[in-house]
DNA sequence: TCTGGCACTCACCAATATCGAGTGCTAACG
DNA sequence: CGTTAGCACTCGATATTGGTGAGTGCCAGA
């Protein structure tokens, strides 16, 4: 399709006012309506033909012949990516978030049902944070009690106040009085590092093992490793899913069922939001643009959130690809923002 | 309305038979199709002169003058009472139960998490699980770790293998070595103990106290009493609450919404299957009987299930009112059994 | 007490007509 | 040459109509 991109001021002009009248009240956009825009000095005539020329780059199509147009995905995907104009958050909502994140600053994980609450109930669609990446976060203590045979239960408490628990297979049967051992080592030379650095630790301390006698020590750093590989994140929380029952686009019994089918079974949405920890900002799905069918009549605007300059989780909003972009971006992006600051740290 | 319960065998019959007919196809019944019953041997007028009769009594109603008879809520309810003969378990779903809570047996979550999604895979409705009560389970192991000021995060390991914490605030702040001092001394006298029993030490203790001398085990008690308060069960696992998306008598988007919005809230539910703990065996709430109007459309069946021999927990099932009784009964009230036999400590 | 008969009701369906919003095309205009 | 007015056309939405059939209530007769 070379040369088809040519776009003049005008089409745009016009692409842009369309998607937005369209965003605004869900009905196809005909020309009629659009010549009575003040900007637009159009006759209905040449507003078609304007239509006719932005219908077959792809960019707009009408479900049926006597209807308007409505945007397609490529449309949308211009009109946020060139056309928006974003509004700034009003005062009173960034009031809304800075308060509703400041509660009674308890553990990491309530932090982030907060957030994900506030951006279903500002945005009125539904809002998901995934769990932070446990690696810039520090360990506060380690403890080890025995379970049948070879299993373990490890609980460990990092500097979040998040207490994670996990039940791991040694290679052999340990008494308490061992487990505690192994424990007592371990909180004392790992207690206060991120758990980035344990793993390296880690490593190193295996290579020496090597050469060490006390069977003590590397019991204790083979436990360690098994309770400390990296894995990845598989969480997330959601809000405000009956949010989006009541949106005509997915009045659809069948899609509807299948988006939250999606939403219990969390590995496909998992899968998306990771393609989102490296954007550098807000970023954004539409429709059939995540690859992800139950999502193809949704989009899903996305910001990472930092703890210490290091990203550790992905935010965001999942709507009907009709959705008022230019006020849902600010906000997750603003959201993101805050919620790294409130996890920081104090 | 005096009088007016005497129904003879016949119409009792008809009422069967006719609910039996609705729950199987979902339409309206009507007289000619009943009068083909083999052991109704009546001509369509007899059947309409008995039905006349269920109507005033208010046990069926007719959607419109030209439609057959559906069941009311009184309907089912004798039905289910008086009439039902319910089906014993083919022994195939019987195995696909055991086979099902016998897994890697772990935490008692986890089993909680198979029963639930048993419940909804099985009968392809909505599975719900009470998580059980913490009184029988005996303490592991407890432990103390400083937070802010005089906030204290508590661990506390119970036999089933289940890791819980809490934020407790204490009156005053204490050092690490305190709290360590603390929980050495709560793991000596308590471990072991069930949770109910620690209770009643804590009661005695605090008695003794006022007698005593040794702050530090005074400290140690006013911990464990903030810790051990006993709070009411409010949550559970759900699942499957997709299936019920696919029910033609829940598609209206605003009921299903407000069920959805229950599940989440999670409130009003715990407070139904709360009401369902005391009963003896399998409870059931039809429609509106629940008194929870996100409940109208639907109906409850719910069984208590019990650790050595005391009710811990409910489980249950969620479908639309017309669901197949004779079938759900009997598989929650096995499933129930089998849970309460799962989370026996071995 | 049961049953056959009969008039009646009413949801459901398909065919049909009307309406109006919106289109594409063309010819004329500045 | 871009813009515009005019016009025939398309097609969804809505209402009207009539026919069909399942089911009813009632009554009279066995």
């Amino acid at each position: 399709m070379a040369g088809g991109q040519d776009l003049n001021e005008r089409s745009l002009y016009l692409l842009k006012t369309l998607v937005e009248r369209y965003i605004q009240d869900g009905q196809p956009v005909g020309s009629r309506l659009l010549s009575k825009d003040p900007q637009l000095k159009l006759s209905p005539a040449s507003i078609r033909n304007v239509m006719a020329d932005l219908e077959e780059m792809g960019l707009i199509h009408s479900p049926h012949t006597s209807a308007g147009r409505v945007p397609t995905v490529s449309g949308y995907r211009l009109f946020v990516d060139s056309l928006l104009t974003v509004k700034p958050l009003a005062s009173s909502e960034l009031d809304q978030l800075q308060h509703g994140l400041k509660g009674e600053a308890d553990k990491a994980s309530d932090v982030l049902s907060k957030a994900s609450k506030l951006l279903s109930d500002v945005t009125r669609m539904a809002g998901v944070v995934t769990l932070p990446r446990r690696e810039s976060v520090t360990l506060r203590h380690i403890e080890f009690l025995p379970m049948s045979n070879t299993r373990v239960l490890v609980i460990f408490v990092t500097d979040d106040q998040e207490v994670h628990n996990k039940i791991i297979h040694t290679h052999k049967q340990f008494s308490p009085a061992e487990l505690q051992q192994a424990a007592n080592y371990l909180n004392s030379v790992y207690s206060g590092r991120s758990l980035a650095k344990i793993r390296d630790l880690i490593v190193q301390e295996m290579e020496q093992d090597q050469r060490r006698v006390n069977q003590g020590m590397i019991d204790a750093v083979n436990m360690a490793q098994l309770t400390f590989t990296e894995q990845p994140n598989d969480d997330y929380v959601l809000s405000g899913e009956t949010n989006l029952m009541g949106f005509s686009e997915l009045s659809d019994m069948e899609r509807l069922k299948q988006l939250f089918e999606a939403f219990s079974q969390k590995r496909g949405v998992i899968h998306l939001l990771d393609q989102c920890i490296q954007a550098e900002g807000v970023q954004i799905f539409i429709g059939e643009e995540s690859g992800y069918s139950a999502f193809d009549h949704c989009s899903l605007v996305t910001a990472p959130y930092s703890v210490n300059d290091e990203v550790v989780g992905v935010l965001g909003v999942i709507g009907p690809t009709r959705m008022a972009y230019e006020k849902v971006i600010p906000f997750v992006d603003v959201t993101a923002k805050l919620l790294g600051a409130a996890l920081n740290p104090k």
